[in-house]
RNA sequence: GUGCCUCUAGCUCAAUCGGUAGAGCACUGGUCUGUGGAACCAGUGGUUGAGGGUUCGAUCCCCUCGGGGCACCCCA
């Protein structure tokens, strides 16, 4: 038989490194839950028609086939396509604002590289029903706050607005249906610098002088205050750009006033993301040491769950890309957690009888009790020198010895297999010390 | 979707000019009948990613497919 293979892109997960995953997903269900947003979940699969036509370009990476009655089905690309279908569908059921946070796998049929997956678990916190930049600065400080608890260094969350890059659109004098090229050209000006952008953009039809003035503009820097005031002046007279930069002022007012640190934010007018249903703020949190990309994409949306009914209701939030995490959490070292989960090994003495077998059995359950991650060897009659030894290669902290002489004396031979030191505790009150000791390990 | 690189034991790699494969680590057992991670000894493990072609003969050269990676596109 040939070795079976799993998909291109997809993978299967060994106990060391899920044990990994599910802290990191723990600390972002924490965060999510201090800052009062709800869990919901949806289904992987929707009708092919409910994400059709949600994400411009990229559409021709959502997996979808015809199911056994013909119907025409789509894998979910992300979560926030099917949560505006579902604040539709459950409209009436909801309080808005709704804040909710949902934690589970998508599917992109893209072609794999690092950091990027064909199955991959997206983290996403979003808040539908409110047009206040309260809500945006509320999402980007979580993202801050949740990079910061995974121990991501130096990382900055990236900020622009849909409508700042209209502005600069028709400050260039592009048509609308050409300015999708412009915000490329503009996205890349950190990779292929001012000159490489001046080319894209000639390329889509700017003029060359008009192409040098929107990449001075996007280049500018200084603290927010300061650009914002450049960029007023220059694009005075634009409409769009007056609403954009009025959300920009409250939602660095309200980052500040939020305590988000300014090393973790700022305003980067050249940002632009892909997905075509951003209409506000957008945002990306970015790291360049491992280079991979965002770790997270996030922004307003405030038209799409009205493209699942008649009511238009407003929208923003964000989506942390788990594995982009994991691989930076795994090259950095940044968490330290336990490679297993059980907490100790209770050995069963190798003698013929069975005696020492119910021993180990009576103190495991009662180990379990206790609240102690517990197991006792699967075998009888194997040396203790073989117990021991699948203890410590399995990384149990605890290896606990119940054989005559312990019975006899009334006690339980307890070892710490990390440093090689063995206690005997007495049987009545050994629960309770494993339970102490394996608490200052969690 | 486009271009390029790559694939030998579970992992990291070796094999002269094309002459049908070897090491270290890991794993299993032993030295070791109340205590692991050391050392020593032995063993398991491969139709060289799959299929086809060229050749007397292919790990090596060619093609197709699959996996991994890089760049582009795009994105978490």
């Amino acid at each position: 038989m040939r070795a079976p293979q799993v998909l291109k892109g997809f993978r299967d997960f060994l106990p060391e490194r899920m044990i990994l995953r599910q802290r990191v997903i723990a600390i972002l269900r924490e965060t999510y839950e201090r800052h009062g947003f709800e869990p919901i979940e949806t289904p992987a699969l929707e009708y092919y028609e409910t994400l059709a036509g949600k994400y411009g370009e990229d559409e021709k990476l959502i997996y979808h086939f015809p199911d056994h009655g013909g119907r025409e089905i789509g894998m979910r690309y992300d979560l926030t396509v099917p949560l505006a279908r579902f604040v539709a569908v459950h409209r009436n059921e909801l309080t808005f604002p709704f804040k909710r946070y949902h934690i589970a796998p998508v599917w992109r049929a893209d072609r794999p590289q690092r950091g990027r997956y064909r199955e991959f678990w997206q983290c996403d916190a979003d808040i539908v029903g409110t047009r206040s930049m309260l809500a945006d600065a509320d999402v980007i400080s979580i993202v801050i706050e949740a990079l910061s608890a995974i121990n991501i260094p130096n990382f900055v969350v990236h900020i622009n607005h849909r409508k700042l890059l209209e502005s600069l659109a028709i400050y260039a004098g592009v048509q609308a249906d050409r300015a999708g090229s412009v915000y490329r050209a503009i996205d890349k000006l950190a990779k292929i610098g001012e000159a490489g952008v001046a080319q894209e953009l000639v390329a889509a039809g700017v003029e060359t002088a008009t192409a040098a003035r929107v990449i001075e503009l996007v280049s500018t820097s200084g603290s927010p205050d300061v650009v914002i005031g450049r960029i007023a002046e220059r694009l005075e007279g634009i409409a769009p750009a007056r609403e954009a930069l009025d959300d920009i002022t409250s939602l660095f007012e309200f980052l500040a006033a939020l305590g988000a640190p300014a090393e973790h934010y700022t305003l980067d007018l050249a940002l632009a993301r892909g997905l075509a249903y951003y209409t506000g703020p957008v945002f990306e949190a970015i790291v360049d040491e491992p280079k991979m990309g965002s770790l997270v994409g996030a922004g307003r949306y405030d038209g799409l769950v009205g493209m699942f009914s008649s009511h238009d209701i407003p929208a923003t939030g964000m989506s942390v890309g788990l594995e982009r995490i994991i691989d930076v959490v795994e090259e950095l070292r940044l968490l330290d957690v336990r490679t297993t989960i059980s907490e100790a090994l209770v050995t069963i003495f190798p003698d013929d009888g069975s005696a020492s077998t119910h021993e180990a059995l009576r103190l495991v359950a009662e180990l379990r009790r206790a609240g102690v991650r517990a197991e006792a060897t699967l075998e009888e009659g194997r040396d203790l020198g073989r117990q021991f030894r699948y203890a410590v290669r399995r990384g149990v902290p605890f290896a606990l010895v119940i054989g005559p002489d312990e019975v006899q004396r009334g006690v339980v031979a307890v070892k710490d297999l990390q440093n090689e030191l063995q206690v005997d505790v007495p049987r009545a009150t050994v629960a309770a010390y494993l339970r102490e000791r394996v608490r200052a390990q969690r």
